[in-house]
DNA sequence: AATGAATGAGCATTCATTCAT
DNA sequence: GATGAATGAATGCTCATTCAT
């Protein structure tokens, strides 16, 4: 891989001009290929989806893929960049630590809803390049350094202030959520056999972590009750 | 993937017959076969992993394979038939379901330890078929199955004898225990930044998973308490 | 190569019309396509040079070279016919034989120090084209048999006049010229090892040539007698 | 181009042993493969000459081409690694300077009128890899150098001792005689419009070089005098 | 039990060419 | 005059698989 993914056609944006045609059906032919790809590289994996069928899935040829992207890496590496892009993995505003928190699961939990693949992505090209090092793997890294490092962010400063409490340190936490979030999206992906709705495991998992953490009650009763 | 029939050439289990050389020969070769495979698929997956890879590795030709695998399909099958065939998913024996389930638990833990490779070869598999219905899918499905339905049991009969209790159904419990530890495999296995003994959190996970289900007491200071 | 029809879109000729924007419209871009194509065929080969490529070095794109080629070989061609219209490979003027091949060597000298692309095109072209048999090709050949030609019938005309002598038939004497004379091209064009200035050998070669076919020690020391 | 030539499966030459079978046409397949590909590169090019076709010319298909090469420059470099082996490029035995060269002279007409393919190869590559900084290609020159020290020695040799007398430099001369001999050739394999016999020529490029350099007259009628 | 040779289907990628605008 | 988008036919290369020995 050596998708630098610059000296690209411009297009991308120019989605809402020239509305003239509305046989390239109104999205750039960009944007297809990409949501294209991103669905069959979910589906099958990166190395199992071929190029044709990316190209054949929006009724294309091979050639025209070849037109806007400059290789199979690069189609990817512009996925994970969009995604990259779109990714709520700031430190969302609230009054304390625990709002915070709150907010947090509460904003990857709309983006999870909203778009799992997207997320399922990550995971997925951060299983199958493992042990590679290109430019798109790093972006893939990053974003779930940047996740882990929200929680253990938010943990820190609750402990500091006394309103949390853990016998794992915070970058623990962190990693702890992230690992635990990618198995509940993977089962839900692989067919889930028991759980219909991954969602609601996920939503067991924020409840169970919040309360795990809460410094006072350290658990009362409360532990792990779903929203 | 279309190994579906088990009649594979002679070998196999005639490991004890045969005794004059003690040498590589003979059921070593599969086993030999079986381990390179084990390791490169976990490594790079199955499809990127080439049959020549596998081969050299043993110092044996691609023609060799073949002899004793029909084909690379098989080959996969039978690393996750010996999978199968040594993995610990029944119920343990113990007084309650509190001892049984730390029994699981430990039993569960040991074997991860020991061979992080294997269990590390379900998931990554269950992923890369994941829509596919090859039979070997299904062993690895029913697997998975089991480790579900083991908590599941056991978590039932708390439940009976009020042991346990938790607002999440038993088979949600499984299902939610079975997901978070796969994740917490995959962490470690992608080169989990945060955590260097991605074990550590696995054993949050079941100390953290102890204490949520506890009717009474639930846990008192001991939530997530790392053994 | 299948580029045989003269009829080409309008343009062409079309150089002095419309005068009102002398920018770089009209024939010029003909032109500095042609200049950038010459350049780019010797410097890398006909097959090894895109459209795409000559188009970007002009700063337009593949389609303004089909606005003004039928096709690549169509692109070749306009320049092998420039080439053609400015070679000078008639029998000069001079008072007799001698005078005549000295001012002919002269004037393919001037013209191979000023426009070395040019005769490096013809060779190269007719190595890559050998087998075709493409109207081109056929104008390359013309200019090679042209060129060879011009000597021998200087040649035949010295050796009536008793002016020269050679145990070489003037045909061969013209093929001999124009050989060398390639190779000592080529030699320069590869990268010349041995010869900074690959024009010192071709004078070299001139200056050999006339010497050798001086009828006074003519049979002398027998001065290229065929063994 | 990355041909590095090692690690291919040893045979090459174990094409006496094992008579038995005399299907394989009794010349080795790698030997077949190269024969091949050495005719389709002198008659097309290098660039335009395909796997596939060099396949088909030995009744085998693209696999096997790639069971015995580790791409297509492999197999070329294979082949100029075979030619440079055979190449008589060092300095013959010979009592004086002229023997020497009128020997090496002989060596190389035999060479070029036994192996002309070979000669071409040499020629052709040189051009078509022109800029390119492969092994392959300082092979090539390899070979292009030793051919000019060669003489460039000799002819020293007999200026030191007064048997040859020229006003061009020794590299010079050794230059001159490569670049003439290419040139010869390549009008030879052109289709030669004027010459049956390339052969012929190529000799009289030689009796002319031996006369030129004759101390005797030497500058006498200044045979070769740079202008 | 194992090897060397060969096959064939598949895949990423390149490139001349077309065409509506 | 010129562009952007798209096509389709190659083409080099990989790899699972077969088979005679």
């Amino acid at each position: 891989m050596k998708a630098e993914a610059n000296a690209r056609p411009p297009v991308r944006l120019a989605s809402m001009v020239n509305k003239r045609r509305a046989e390239p059906s109104q999205q750039a032919t960009v944007d297809r290929l990409c949501d294209a790809a991103l669905e069959l590289f979910v589906k099958k994996g990166y190395r199992a989806t071929t190029i044709d069928e990316i190209a054949r899935r929006v009724r294309l040829t091979k050639g025209a893929v070849y037109y806007h992207f400059r290789s199979k890496a690069d189609l990817l590496d512009t996925i994970v960049e969009r995604v990259r892009n779109e990714y709520p993995c700031g430190i969302p505003e609230g009054d304390g630590p625990r709002e915070k928190l709150v907010n947090f699961f509460h904003t990857q939990a709309k983006w999870a809803i909203e778009r799992p693949t997207n997320l399922l992505l990550m995971i997925l090209m951060s299983v199958e390049f493992k042990d590679t090092k290109s430019a798109t793997k790093l972006k893939i890294d990053a974003i779930y350094a940047d996740m882990s490092d929200a929680i253990a962010k938010i943990v820190d400063e609750g402990k500091e202030l006394g309103v949390f409490s853990s016998p794992l340190s915070s970058r623990q936490l962190g990693a702890f959520y992230v690992a635990a979030h990618d198995g509940m999206m993977l089962e839900w992906y692989r067919g889930g056999r028991k759980l219909q709705k991954g969602v609601e495991l996920v939503q067991a998992l924020r409840t169970s972590m919040l309360s795990a953490l809460s410094a006072a009650d350290a658990g009362g009763k409360s532990t792990a009750t779903p929203t």
